[in-house]
DNA sequence: CAGTATCCCCCCTGATACTG
DNA sequence: CAGTATCAGGGGGGATACTG
C-alpha cells in the first residue's frame, strides 16, 4: 500500500484488493486477528514485525475499514485492534491460501493444521467453486463477464 | 519474496503461502496467466510492470513451480509462461479476492465485473465455506486445529 | 504496555540503454 | 519481440531510544 503505482482504478477487483491488503504484512496481521490476537504487543511478538511498522499497518488497515479501534476490554487504557465485518469478509481468502499452501507447500512428513468446527472438531469442507445447481467447477469452466 | 525475514518456517500456512506469492505483483501476473495471458510482452503492457521486475518475477514464479515455460505456440522463438497444476490451485485465492473486492471496495454506482461459466455465462455461486454435511459456516464457526 | 521518533540500510522498483 | 544490464531513487522495514 502507498506505493507509487496504484492499481486502485485499473478496473481490476483482484488489483484493487491487493492495493489494499497486498503487502507483505496485511495478511499476516488479519490472519492473526482471525485468531483472536487483538494487542499491539501480541502482534508484535507473534509476527516479529518492528514497532513502527506495525503502528503503521494497524492505522492503515484501520483507515481503510478493515480493522477497528475499541477500549480495551481489560479496562486498562489502551486500545484493542478488532476486525470490521468488512475485514472478516477476508476470510475466505485466507481459508484459501491456507488450503493451497497445505496442497502444494508441505511435504507429506511435515506437520500440518486443518481448519475444523469449533466444538465438535469437525472436518470443514475444501473450498470449492460451484455453479449455481451444486456443480463442480473448474478454474477453465468460468470466465469473468463485465456488467 | 527474497525478503528479509522469510516466514516460511514460521509454522503457518498462511505465512508460508504469502512468501511465495504475497509479493506486489505475483498474484497480478499469476491473474493475468488465467485470463490467458502467455508472452512476456502481454503481461508487460498489460501490468505496466518495468521489464527488469517482470523478468525477474516470471523467472522466480517458474522456479516455485508456479508457471513453467513452453516453446511459443506460433512457431516463433520465444517462450511462453504457462501455470502449472500448482499455480493453478491458487485460482480459488484469486476468486476469494475478487468476491471481497466487489462486496467491500465498490461504490453502488461503479461498473461491475461478474464470474459466470464460460459459455452459458450463467452465474456461479458464491465462494462461501461449508460443513462436510452442507451448513454453511461463519468466520467464527472454525478453528485451526494443529495434527 | 503502547506506542512515537529517529536513524539508516538495502532492496524493490522504475527508467533507460543495449543485445540477439 | 524478449529479454539483460546498469543506474538511481525512494520507501519499506529493522533497531534503538524515548515518552506516557
Amino acid at each position: 500500500m502507498v506505493k507509487r503505482v496504484s492499481l486502485w482504478d485499473a478496473g481490476c477487483p483482484v488489483a484493487r484488493a491487493l492495493d489494499v491488503i497486498g503487502d507483505w504484512w496485511s495478511l499476516l496481521i488479519i490472519r492473526d486477528a482471525f485468531d483472536g490476537v487483538r494487542r499491539f504487543s501480541e502482534f508484535q511478538t507473534g509476527l516479529g514485525i518492528a514497532k513502527g511498522m506495525l503502528a503503521t499497518r494497524l492505522r492503515d488497515l484501520t483507515e481503510r475499514g478493515i480493522l477497528e479501534t475499541a477500549p480495551a476490554s481489560d479496562g486498562s487504557a489502551y486500545r484493542e485492534y478488532v476486525l470490521t465485518e468488512k475485514g472478516r469478509g477476508l476470510f475466505l481468502v485466507i481459508v484459501a491460501l491456507r488450503q493451497w499452501s497445505e496442497d502444494h507447500l508441505y511435504s507429506a512428513d511435515e506437520p500440518r493444521s486443518a481448519l475444523v468446527e469449533r466444538g465438535s472438531g469437525a472436518p470443514v469442507a475444501r473450498l470449492e467453486l460451484i455453479a449455481e445447481d451444486g456443480r463442480s467447477l473448474g478454474w477453465n469452466d468460468t470466465e469473468v463477464k463485465k456488467t
